[in-house]
DNA sequence: CAAAATACATAGTTATGCAATGTATTATAT
DNA sequence: ATATAATACATTGCATAACTATGTATTTTG
């Protein structure tokens, strides 16, 4: 009994980690199109707001992906005390690109209600 | 112009193939939740009526997953002429396993709407 | 009778989330 | 005073899953 029950939460574990993929492009995206923030604060506001948890080893190299493909750029802005913060800005490559983003994800949910009804 | 536009396109194209990953898991079991059927006829059916398209490659593994984590079975439907069909079937498992994912589902669809306003 | 459609399947490539680990600074508690 | 927790960014290696290409075999269509 105990036993399956631990097989399917490790099961829907895993599958909460593979629905992310893509799914926190789109989440970081849309967030950075009303606002300008840095890593640390967005992971956490993130969790507190959301059903959604970010691991830190996730979030930076996503960054750092979405600013190679030239969607975000980023400015270290110095604090009064404490450490610099990197915040994070939608190029208009960034938002061109979530616009299409955007469509394909209402479609998607739209054929996920149609399929479960 | 050009360059750019084929550049966003193929992140674009890679983006929906990530945001699948989970997603066709879910996807697969909401529809099992109400129907049987065979792997071909799904692919075409799902193509048709929504905005996805699963390609041979990822549907045949994924469904072998899904019996290997016993969310699924399968019988063989011999038919009056042709090539015999594979059915799939959602165990009990799976129907348990289904409930928690939709749950997680809604969660983070509920998310996304509010973090884009 | 050749080509397309039907039907299932696998190997190798590619991309991404996560745990573990690291560095450094500041705030808090004992 | 000083150890611990919190803040803040970052990388490495592993696991997982989608896709392309390819394969087999049968049936239908042009």
């Amino acid at each position: 009994m105990l036993y399956i029950y631990i097989m399917n939460e490790t099961f829907v574990n895993k599958w909460k980690s593979q629905v992310k993929k893509g799914t926190l492009t789109f989440i970081v995206l849309n967030v950075l199109q009303e606002n300008e923030f840095y890593g640390y604060e967005f992971i956490e506001e993130i969790k507190k707001l959301t059903a959604i948890e970010i691991a830190e080893g996730t979030f930076y190299p996503l960054m750092n992906r979405l600013k190679k493909e030239n969607l975000v750029s980023s400015k270290w802005i110095e604090q009064e005390s404490g450490i610099p913060r990197k915040y994070y800005i939608l190029t208009e490559t960034g938002k061109d690109t979530l616009i299409q983003m955007q469509s394909y994800w209402e479609d998607l949910s739209k054929s996920i209600k149609k399929i479960s009804q």
